[in-house]
DNA sequence: TCTATTCGCTACGAGTCGTAGCGTATCTGC
DNA sequence: GCAGATACGCTACGACTCGTAGCGAATAGA
């Protein structure tokens, strides 16, 4: 245990200047960490990942990464968001094929054998920090979210979907489709362990975009304050 | 690390015969185990549980446990599934009623800080060691998927669905019910960290039962090869 | 009584953690 | 150019956890 929790340094920000005095920071080094972190994590998997082990496999000291990162969890947080940025939601010309594609993207990225080991461990850790949490969410979580947003305006601008009602009505229905579509997809994947398949995704598209099949239609029908006849 | 691996001994099965001869395991210990370690998850989280430490908790030497449980894993998949044994769905007269409850419930149960600290850092483990994975999924995610099961027999019986119409499809869409339902309230409770309120589950389940709301109706339908007139 | 198994206890080597101290390297400001 | 500041690689350290081994005592069936 630490005897103390000291902040030994904020993460590596590509937009924080360098600090002015002093011999400056080994981006090179950062490059080396990060790489190895992605590949150990990818060999040996989550606990296979040490600070030692890293440390040696970029042929760096121990106590470099210490400089840079507070533990082990920042540092999977920041070598892991990489694989996540180039997520995107192309316009398809249609609802159905933006999310078919975007969900086989995000299928793709979990398959990785990085992104296993990582995925579910940090947000496990993250459960009991609330830092962390927030790293988490800012590097992998958040981006991922606005793909729907982004998804969620093409349909609009497309005329499938109608316009937002009121701000606060939109951000809730942005998070229930996103927590949807990543918690479906990660749960299949991660726990209940079975592929997704085009036609897995074509169902699970379908559930999004239509009641359940065999559904008796009045059924589904939510009570709503009766305004749209 | 171990140098060999060896198979210390099975679980604690209620249904295995004692040994025969030799001095038998004390039942009661075996509670205490149990005990001690969902204690400790719910106080020191997933990290904070050590071998030495639920020993120490449930007054019993280390050894003990080693001789149940080959390691900490095996150990809080067991103390973790009673849990869920609970968890059922009852017949309150509407599919949306039925979802409603169970989702409440299953919320309810990951609110806990022992499911929260212990459960997806077991399915983070379980990406890397099968052995794990099927012990999670028997003790744990099948009970589960059971209640997806029983609502939607349930929901056939009350005219609100129509019957299966082969074995197969039947499977596939327990599957795809299941890691949806699974899948999005884990994800907005452990990796949104948002809270799971009645309104929010009234939404969820307006999603499963109909389609996105503003959605124009005929853009909904996927292209079946037109069977269904 | 004999035999088998479990029990609690102690001790052990191996591995990891996060830190401290050292001498050296590199960059900025005077 | 030189002084100050910071990063670097290296080594060593105490504290902790892991999983196992060995011991004598306890508790069951044959």
């Amino acid at each position: 245990m630490a005897p103390t929790t000291r902040q030994p340094a904020a993460a590596p920000d590509p937009t924080a200047p360098p600090r002015g005095k002093g011999r400056p920071r080994s981006a090179a080094a950062d490059l080396a960490i990060l790489d190895a972190t992605r590949a150990a994590l990818a060999e040996l998997g989550w606990g296979g990942v040490t600070m030692g082990h890293v440390a040696t496999r970029a042929g760096v000291a121990k106590t470099t990464l210490y400089r840079r990162w507070p533990s082990k969890n920042e540092l999977v947080v920041d070598a892991v968001a990489s694989l996540f940025d180039d997520l995107e939601v192309a316009d398809l010309g249609s609802l159905r094929a933006d999310i078919e594609a975007v969900v086989a993207r995000f299928a793709e990225l979990l398959s990785r054998p990085e992104t296993q080991a990582a995925l579910l461990a940090l947000f496990a850790e993250g459960t009991r920090d609330p830092l962390l949490r927030r790293r988490i969410r800012e590097r992998i979580v958040d981006p991922q979210k606005h793909l729907v947003q982004q998804g969620r305006a093409n349909a609009q601008a497309r005329g499938e979907l109608g316009p937002d009602r009121d701000e606060l009505t939109a951000g809730e229905e942005i998070s229930i489709i996103f927590d949807t579509i990543a918690g479906t997809v990660e749960h299949r994947m991660l726990v209940s362990g079975e592929p997704v398949t085009p036609d897995w995704i074509h169902r699970f598209t379908t559930l999004l975009l239509s009641p359940l099949p065999g559904l008796s239609a009045a059924l589904a029908l939510p009570e709503l304050p009766a305004e749209s006849a």
